[in-house]
DNA sequence: CGCGCGGTGACAGTTCCATGACAAATCCCC
DNA sequence: GGGGATTTGTCATGGAACTGTCACCGCGCG
């Protein structure tokens, strides 16, 4: 019924590439491998795959530029990065580079082929109409760059927000209208060793509502979801 | 509403199995042991773990081909290696065989502990990513979806659920037309632990039909079927 | 040292839900 | 059809669980 999707991977690790390649195999895509930054960055330009799965730390030209080259030259293939370093700083610089997500090492298999899953799903719905080329989020009169974290609310007051304010809010917003518990809020922004309390997710929501919604206590846009997590929408709503 | 998360340890060493398990269970969590090759096979083909602890030096099977098989099997569980052996060749075969992690041993129970705190709380939520799109229930005009506990009933007003609420629905739901009885209502929405009244069950109708209903008192959707319990349609009903 | 950011704990406010009481409906047997 | 027993509808209530919010602490940085 649907064609194979074809996944690059590109890492240089050998061993990791291999295991890599064969469990996605496994699971029914086809798999192409480079182990080299420019010679990625050259199949990626030929185009034809689903999915681009980017290791940082490369021989030749790292992740990052690679990504960022091949997003200014028009290519919207989907890309997960995949590195060692898990700061807060590279998750955002992966962002901005226009990734699509991104998984730290040492991830786990299981996780890594459920976030392929999840992207190609999503791919497949729209077709990349919304993240191609804007960076740049606008709901109830509110604007909020990515590539800046500049922002600007409705009522004309500057909002530049923190790191993570941004990385919170970026995750919510790839995933408009869902709800997206805490636990997803957790992992996306903070990663694999740092465990805040689900307190603090809290507190990002207010400041977010803060900036952004015209009364706070009646949100229009980043709603709760007793029991699970939040739940962000760009028409404003009532309840 | 959280119910304990269920770990397998499979580990030979009776000490270090016992201490493991102590540990866990003092976090909460409900842990069996087993310490041969086979017989964890044999438990984990049962099924009904949400982790699994799993030695490579095992008598029996080895971990690695434990993992493999079960995999080969399409068996999700994730899967953390615990291991004497820490090289890099290790690391890639535990990842090859399709486990999700990788803890070299001699470990800390904290990082044990960490390590499974992560690979559960994203799991948690994969699970439901990945799982297809979340269904739409759709009966006399109104409408519900259980991904985001989000409705709209019948003269268009907005309809958020409780978590409780739509599992009731949704219980109701799963067995259009046929009747359902409290006990079994009790049993899917509660589970084993907690056993609320009858009148519990009969409040929640109440408030379901309160919000989907035309009018309450004459339900079309919601039915009592008196000395049993509930019967749900989609199609309105005159009695 | 002052400052901005991020994480934590405490407290208050809110929502949810289990329960009991009572009214209404239904059944059953006569 | 009548009367009592049983079952269900509905509401008020209190405790539990969850979230909003704030003040505070620590850390890195200039």
């Amino acid at each position: 019924m649907t064609e194979p999707r074809s996944i690059l991977v590109v890492e240089d690790e050998e061993h990791l590439a291999q295991g890599i390649a064969e469990n996605l195999e496994a699971e029914g895509y086809r798999v192409s491998i480079v182990g080299e930054g420019k010679a990625a960055l050259a199949m990626i330009r030929r185009g034809g795959q689903d999915l681009i799965l980017l290791d940082v730390m490369l021989p030749g030209l790292d992740g990052f530029t690679i990504c960022e080259t091949a997003r200014a030259e028009g290519i919207q293939t989907p890309v997960l990065f995949l590195t060692a370093k898990s700061s807060v700083d590279d998750r955002v610089q992966g962002l901005e580079a226009g990734g699509d997500d991104y998984l730290p090492k040492p991830f786990h298999l299981q996780e890594l082929l459920a976030r392929v899953k999840v992207i190609l799903r999503r791919w497949s719905w729209y077709e990349r109409a919304t993240q191609g080329a804007a960076p740049v989020l606008r709901f109830g009169g509110n604007e909020f760059d990515f590539g800046s974290l500049q922002g600007r609310s409705w009522d004309g007051t500057q909002q530049p927000l923190t790191q993570k304010e941004a990385v919170i809010l970026k995750v919510l917003a790839e995933r408009v209208g869902e709800v997206v518990s805490r636990e997803e809020l957790l992992d996306k922004a903070w990663g694999y060793e740092l465990f805040p309390s689900t307190r603090t997710v809290d507190n990002f929501i207010v400041r977010l509502r803060k900036r952004f919604e015209r009364d706070p206590q009646q949100p229009q846009h980043f709603h709760t979801v007793r029991g699970i997590g939040y739940r962000f929408t760009v028409q404003g709503e009532s309840s």
